[in-house]
DNA sequence: AGCACGCCGACT
DNA sequence: GTCGGCGTGCTC
């Protein structure tokens, strides 16, 4: 037998399948999907077998090493999908497997270096010491050549370790061996006996932990009696579960309004039906599309089918798996970031064995290997996280629709403020739309927003922080005991460095990016290549000791308010106070008890909060990102700022928004104010069809980088010629543009833009691209949902 | 990717 | 004559 292989080595040049003999001893165990340890060249590495056959042209095959999986972890359907993702996307096959499965399963390798032989030189016997293998990266750089010499005469060996990154969790019990056992021979050992005591006391194994704490016996004593035999150690594999001391209490279905109601029972006929239809459930802020897909959901489970709901990132997981917990209890699976590695590897466990019957998860879930999936749901659906931002390049509502395909299930994508392509599909009649116009709480209304033009009004001191509109209301509702969320547009926002005298900017060595000051270790840090530095005094250019710190993070912002209204209970949600794992959820939590009066942040306070006292929303400056040179910016501007006003005001008490703006009349201004995406929907898509941006072209970005910016240049002259005589008269091509960073970790950067409307070649003449670009000092990646050109 | 192989210049 | 630099090509 024959196995064909994708080997885990993320080279162009490697991407193809390989095939490898199958040993006897293991022909009954092997099936497509398994992963296996094969030789490649001099090493051993990982693969996935994709397919099995009886004949190979090729002759000298090696055989496969050894099985890692005994059960498949990528079905038939996530083989297949793999494999056209990577057509797609331009990625190799094992980038587009890698991404389906958690990174605790991903391979580590290391190189080593076994002994062989008792006699050798004295230089290596110093580097082997009392042990027979050493890491290879050890060997100190003079003695290199010893070690090869070594290697030729077979006195030591290379050898090639790989290794999960992670097992599985095994919880200890412990157990007698003979449970009638005679304690008469440990009267003079009273810790042992005690332990043994309690054990005949109990007739099921005990928990070795619960013991050893409840006696307060040590290792030591444990030890002793199982190298007895007198005890022994039982292994039980076990789940890290991250809500396990979390009760949830059981929640049942409210009751729906008929919007709602109407928008369950068609997506419910769709999936009576088999229909693979693409739903859009556009519902404002505080409609209750939760409660909608929680029934949905319901609905399909009845059937014995699996579902599986995406959801942005963290920011709103905790409320939302919290609710999903509460109404599903043990049949979901949770996927976030916020999880470890360990964790993430036991939820998806749970959902290989079909153990459960709902993912909530963040974008990669939608790869979560259920077999009968009877609905998916992307909540939030604009959300940009939904498109992974490395290779594999691929965008979950693309991948969703064509797993709905197999399943023959439906897809509803679910927002307040739709994606301008979804929208526009909706009014074409490919998808469906379905709309939820009512706040869900009957007595909510939909806050009044309004607008401070900052160019007339003062603020309060001369930072230009606060309005003084802005600065009464949020008194007032100090006053009233109630709560505040302020927002901060994060871009733009970052502290640094810059010399009063010379005006430099301090910036990154390795990239065109100034750096950014941490406050909590007192470092100035590159956001993309992770460059740190210690914060500087003299000026690099002007050595003038005139440095100072610009910009405004949300801690000045904090310290500001801080000053400005003594007393109050200020809570700040950024990267800083979230990065430690649960932190988030913390945060949230203790503001829904009302232990802050405001809380302050970044992007994450916008997004699916739920907090029925706060009754002001403030965005200290909105414009922030509206001028940026991307062709969503008026998109995510009017996103953001609808999303955070319909954090005010949910539920009685009424609501009141206030944003501060130098451009209040702008139409993406204009309709926040109005609560009107219709309206925003038809300004915003004269602006896309007047400059030829989706949903009037589709997009595909090709990205080039080198060290050496001659290189980068030339190789652009060619691929700009090249894609000019390839492509169709009716794309356009931009290009060569440098983007906004224009240099990250030593690498120059130019790209292309590539719009069109039909240009059924488009995927073969830019992977003609890619093989050109295989080898030399510049590397090429494609895009074919870009939404950001920095 | 990572390794061997081979070609060339520099130094014992 | 040998060592080590790096460009090239291959891995079932």
């Amino acid at each position: 037998m024959i196995a064909e292989v994708v080997v885990d080595i993320k080279n162009k040049a490697v991407n193809k399948v390989f095939d490898y003999t199958v040993p006897e001893e293991l022909a009954h165990l092997i099936q497509p999907g398994v992963r296996v340890l094969v030789p490649f060249g001099p090493r051993t590495i990982m693969g996935f077998v994709i397919s099995l056959k009886e004949q190979t042209e090729l002759q000298n095959l090696r055989p496969i090493k050894e099985l890692i999986d005994v059960v498949p972890v990528l079905n038939d359907e996530l083989r297949e999908l793999g494999m056209s993702l990577s057509e797609e996307t331009g990625s190799t096959m094992i980038q587009c497997f890698e991404a389906m499965i958690p990174n605790a399963m991903r391979a580590k390798y290391k190189k080593k270096l076994l002994c062989l032989s008792d006699t050798l030189s004295p230089n290596l016997a110093s580097l082997f010491q009392n042990s027979r293998v050493i890491d290879y990266e050890q060997i100190p750089a003079n003695l290199l050549k010893e070690v090869k010499q070594a290697i030729e005469h077979k006195q030591v060996e290379l050898i090639y370790e790989v290794k999960d990154q992670l097992g599985k969790k095994m919880i200890k019990y412990i157990a007698l061996v003979d449970p009638k056992l005679d304690l008469s021979s440990f009267n003079r050992a009273a810790k042992q006996k005690q332990v043994l005591e309690y054990l005949i006391a109990q007739p099921n194994p005990v928990l070795k932990s619960q013991l050893m704490d409840e006696l307060q016996v040590t290792h030591a004593i444990m030890k002793t009696l199982v190298d007895k035999s007198v005890i022994k150690e039982i292994e039980v594999e076990a789940y890290r579960d991250p809500y396990a001391d979390v009760v949830h209490q059981q929640s049942k279905a409210l009751k729906l309004n008929q919007e709602q109601q109407v928008a369950v029972t068609t997506v419910a006929h769709a999936c009576e039906e088999n229909a693979c239809d693409i739903f859009l459930l556009h519902g404002i802020t505080g409609s209750g599309k939760t409660e909608v897909y929680l029934q949905m959901i319901e609905n399909v489970l009845v059937k014995g089918q699996q579902a599986i709901m995406l959801v942005p990132e963290i920011a709103l997981t905790p409320q939302i798996a919290g609710r999903f917990k509460s109404r599903f209890q043990n049949k979901v699976a949770v996927l976030h970031s916020a999880l470890s590695m360990g964790e993430k590897y036991d939820e998806w466990r749970k959902i290989l064995k079909q153990e459960v019957q709902i993912v909530v998860g963040a974008r990669s879930a939608i790869f979560a290997p259920f077999k009968d999936i009877g609905i998916i749901i992307i909540d939030e659906e604009h959300e940009a996280t939904y498109k992974q931002e490395e290779a594999p390049r691929y965008h979950a509502i693309e991948v969703a629709k064509q797993r709905a395909i197999t399943h023959r299930c439906p897809v509803v994508l679910g927002s307040a403020t739709p994606s301008l392509e979804s929208f526009a599909r909706a009014q074409k009649g490919v998808y469906r739309l379905l709309t939820l116009s009512k706040r869900a709480v009957s007595t909510a209304k939909l806050p009044t927003v309004k607008l401070i033009d900052m160019r007339q009004h003062s603020t309060v001191s001369d930072q230009m922080i606060l309005s003084d509109v802005l600065q009464e209301a949020i008194a007032k509702r100090l006053e009233r005991q109630e709560q505040v969320v302020l927002l901060l547009n994060r871009r733009g926002y970052s502290n640094f460095m810059q010399c009063r005298e010379c005006g430099e900017v301090v910036n990154c060595p390795n990239c065109d990016v100034s750096l950014t000051y941490h406050k909590p270790n007192q470092k100035l840090k590159c956001h993309y290549c992770g460059f740190e530095s210690f914060i500087l005094r003299r000026c690099p250019s002007c050595q003038s000791e005139e440095l100072r710190f610009f910009g405004l993070g949300t801690q000045k912002v904090e310290e500001y308010l801080q000053d400005q209204f003594r007393g109050a209970r200020i809570m700040r949600m950024d990267v800083d106070t979230t990065s430690k794992k649960g932190s988030h959820q913390e945060l949230i939590a203790a503001f829904e008890r009302k232990e802050a009066d405001i809380l302050i942040g970044t992007q994450m306070v916008g997004k699916g909060l739920d907090f029925p006292d706060v009754t002001l929303v403030g965005v200290l400056a909105a414009d922030l990102m509206l001028h940026l040179s991307d062709f969503k910016a008026a998109e995510r501007t009017f996103q953001l700022l609808t999303q955070v006003a319909g954090r005010a005001g949910r539920h009685e008490l009424e609501g009141e928004v206030f944003i501060q703006t130098y451009s209040p009349e702008h139409y993406v201004m204009k309709c926040v104010v109005e609560q009107n995406y219709h309206a925003f929907y038809v300004e915003e898509m004269k602006m896309r069809r007047r400059f030829g941006y989706p949903p009037y072209y589709y997009l595909a970005s090709v990205m080039m980088s080198s060290e050496d910016y001659n290189d980068l240049i030339m190789a652009c002259d060619k691929v700009n010629q090249y894609l000019r005589n390839q492509l169709g008269h009716s794309c356009i091509i931009v290009g060569p543009t440098m983007p906004y960073v224009g240099r990250i970790n030593q690498r120059f950067r130019m790209y292309f833009m590539i719009k069109y409307k039909q240009e059924p070649r488009l995927r073969a003449i830019l992977s003609q691209l890619l093989m050109y670009f295989q080898e030399g000092s510049v590397s090429l990646s494609l895009d074919f949902f870009p939404n950001q050109f920095n």
